[in-house]
DNA sequence: TTGATTGTTACCGG
DNA sequence: TCCGGTAACAATCA
């Protein structure tokens, strides 16, 4: 379910439900390591993210650090408690919520230092106000690996996950397998540009929507993408190759995005 | 039961 | 040192 957008979302919801807040923090289906350090009954003053890696700030210099990886998912719902559905491993309780983690990747709470270790390994994060492209710029200019491990690189730039890989290369008609190096300035800035839009979009609609036309009206958003699991090119209705780079499927038009 | 999946890390060899 | 490949882990659904 996450990529960078998700995250994004729910820092932004869980924000305002429980930033503030004295929680109750409880894991069900025990993820915390043994002799971990406790959050529960401690005031949340925050929750950030950075990529796709989520914060709860909490007092007394902690955090809780969550990753949801592939399967994890985040719920909300609000008092009364129900019953945890599926793999919760923490539940987070303010006065009129309930967060459920599903299956996480990560969850670990961290003190100071080691949020710092943390952070200082993730590139800059579209989303984010604060990120330096030129950082990424950096990285990718020196490169010879495919843009399309590049752009998917957490510590390169973070937010980026397989279907906006594909999405956004193909929408800047930049071959997947074309190198870092060989990208200019002006090449980076563009795909810098669309990625920070197409995750604001996602943000907004809690979505993958990366089509320019999107139907308005208020049929459920459900996901909508040019040519990420497609057969034909929307564009030039040529046929859409499947390929595989860093071990996951990248879907490109060979004569909408030429090879340089 | 099998396979596939919006992710990451550790490890190994070139 | 860097880069690419592989395995492992996570949970759910068709």
């Amino acid at each position: 379910m996450p990529e960078g957008h998700t995250i994004h979302r729910a820092a932004r919801d869980h924000r305002k439900v429980l930033a503030g807040q004295v929680l109750g923090v409880s894991s069900p289906q025990g993820r915390f390591a043994e002799g971990a350090k406790r959050i529960d009954g401690l005031l949340c003053t925050g929750v950030e993210a950075y990529g796709k890696h989520l914060i709860y700030h909490f007092e007394q210099g902690l955090s809780l650090h969550i990753h949801l990886g592939l399967f994890g998912k985040l719920r909300k719902s609000k008092l009364p408690l129900s019953e945890p559905k599926g793999a919760v491993r923490v539940r987070l309780v303010g006065p009129g919520h309930v967060i459920d983690i599903n299956g996480p990747n990560t969850c670990e709470v961290l003190d100071e230092p080691e949020l710092l270790t943390l952070t200082a390994r993730i590139g800059p994060d579209v989303l984010r106000a604060d990120a330096d492209r030129d950082r990424a710029y950096h990285r990718i200019s020196k490169s010879k690996a495919p843009i399309g491990r590049l752009i998917m690189d957490q510590s390169v730039m973070a937010g980026i996950g397989n279907i906006y890989r594909t999405e956004i290369l193909w929408r800047l008609a930049i071959h997947p397998f074309t190198p870092g190096r060989e990208l200019n300035r002006g090449d980076f800035d563009r795909l810098w540009e669309d990625a920070v839009a197409l995750l604001e979009i996602g943000v907004w609609r809690n979505s993958i929507i990366t089509t320019e036309l999107v139907p308005k009206g208020r049929g459920r958003l459900t996901e909508r993408v040019n040519i990420f699991g497609k057969k034909v090119c929307p564009k030039c209705k040529g046929n859409v190759e499947c390929r595989e780079i860093a071990n996951r499927k990248v879907y490109l038009c060979e004569a909408c995005q030429p090879a340089v």
